[in-house]
DNA sequence: ACGTAAATAATTTGATCAAATTAATTGATA
DNA sequence: TATCAATTAATTTGATCAAATTATTTACGT
């Protein structure tokens, strides 16, 4: 590639000495979170391969950060090194699967119950538009933009309940399921997904917890459902 | 949609180069596991401030490998990067210490159940064998070793369930306590701890599962109010 | 003494490169 | 053609260094 260009040069960001202190974030966060939302939103495959080069070709980044963030997001299972050293997207198995219902089935459903006490009228207003997105990213066939919106919907609940722990057990459990996810609207079709935020965002309203919490398990459930037929036996 | 790089991806090929199995971890990977360990059997200290550079040197490593370590480690909970950027080992508080108890006692005694029901001979004479390390260590005063053999005794258990979820959630809980029973030990003395391995042990003979059960709850109850002894108010 | 700004030190961070490792290709042989 | 060793290419890995960032100390004025 090009000569000895400055590439340590960065942009000077003018860092306003104002009584607002801006906090610069260092980039294996950010990129972190751009892997993190690559996999959660269905933008990898199941299987698919990913390179470190790759990745911060593709992000505009050097390779050290890169590996910052992919070794963060191994840990918490949305990639897996083979013994190749090589990065994957992990593979769906009937195991795995079982494993993950089980224990979405446990958490979620109790994590959405206490958020569900702690939600005020403000974060209503954000499920209900983000209700809206979901049904508008359903109707345009945009899979990128329902997942995006389901996982926001959920998260904005569940990060109510301020239970950090629960809160990052699910996360670590989305994931593992986002790139399925993916297949599940690819063979499905958006349109044949059954919408249960409609019911969780009425009992919300209407202070009925116990309906927040069957809703969102039928959600779980199904989504599940959807996953294993994808599986190859 | 191609993987980002890989131009020719393909599954990778069964690993099995004959008798040639010699695998060379990266650095990251066994850094990886030192960094755990000292987490895990108490070599750090609740608030304790790590530096890269400390790490590194006290390791004998480079720099970049250590990064990697302590992303993946970070992401489990064992260690927290703060807003200055510095890495440091968590602190116990109320909050937390109710959280992980409550999902401890969800997740383990189900774990060690299923585990139970898989354990062969020879894993049981590997608990026995540990449950004698436990004494030996209690009595010799060495919390190091108490830490450890506690450790791979409940992971024996633990790894005959062949349920990897619960198995990674479990061992991100005790990255989180083990840098607080350190100061349990120091405060109270090895002593005074009281042992439920031989009851598991014993039950695990008899096939009796409820006894397993019911011992490893106990013991989990008992370490968590040790910790929550310890903080301060 | 007390705070505060400048100077200095310590640390993190990201780019880069050579070496190690792994994958893909080639070529020779049966 | 198929197999297997040799070769070449692609990729990961770890060390290193300069820049950026944060922490600590010093200097100075009130």
């Amino acid at each position: 590639m090009g000569g000895y260009g400055l590439k340590h040069a960065r942009e000077p960001e003018s860092q306003s000495k104002m009584n607002k202190v801006v906090v610069k974030k260092p980039e294996h966060e950010t990129i972190y979170v751009q892997i993190k939302e690559m996999v959660l939103f269905g933008e990898v495959v199941p299987g698919q391969p990913l390179t470190i080069h790759g990745l911060a070709e593709k992000i505009g980044a050097g390779v050290t950060p890169v590996r910052e963030a992919i070794r963060r997001l191994t840990a918490e299972g949305g990639l897996a090194t083979l013994e190749n050293r090589r990065v994957v997207v992990p593979t769906m198995t009937m195991h795995w699967l079982e494993q993950i219902e089980l224990v979405r089935l446990t958490v979620e459903p109790e994590l959405a119950e206490i958020g569900a006490k702690k939600c005020g009228l403000d974060r209503i207003l954000e499920l209900e538009r983000l209700d809206a997105l979901i049904d508008e990213a359903i109707q345009k066939g945009d899979i990128r933009g329902y997942l995006e919106a389901n996982y926001r919907f959920h998260f904005t609940i569940y990060d109510a309940a301020d239970a950090l722990i629960l809160r990052r057990i699910t996360e670590s459990l989305w994931v593992r399921i986002g790139p399925s996810l993916r297949v599940v609207c690819g063979r499905f079709g958006t349109a044949n997904l059954t919408d249960q935020h409609r019911e969780a965002t009425k009992g919300l309203r209407d202070g009925d917890l116990e309906k927040v919490k069957r809703a969102l398990q039928e959600d779980i459930r199904q989504g599940m459902e959807f996953i294993r037929q994808t599986i190859e036996v």
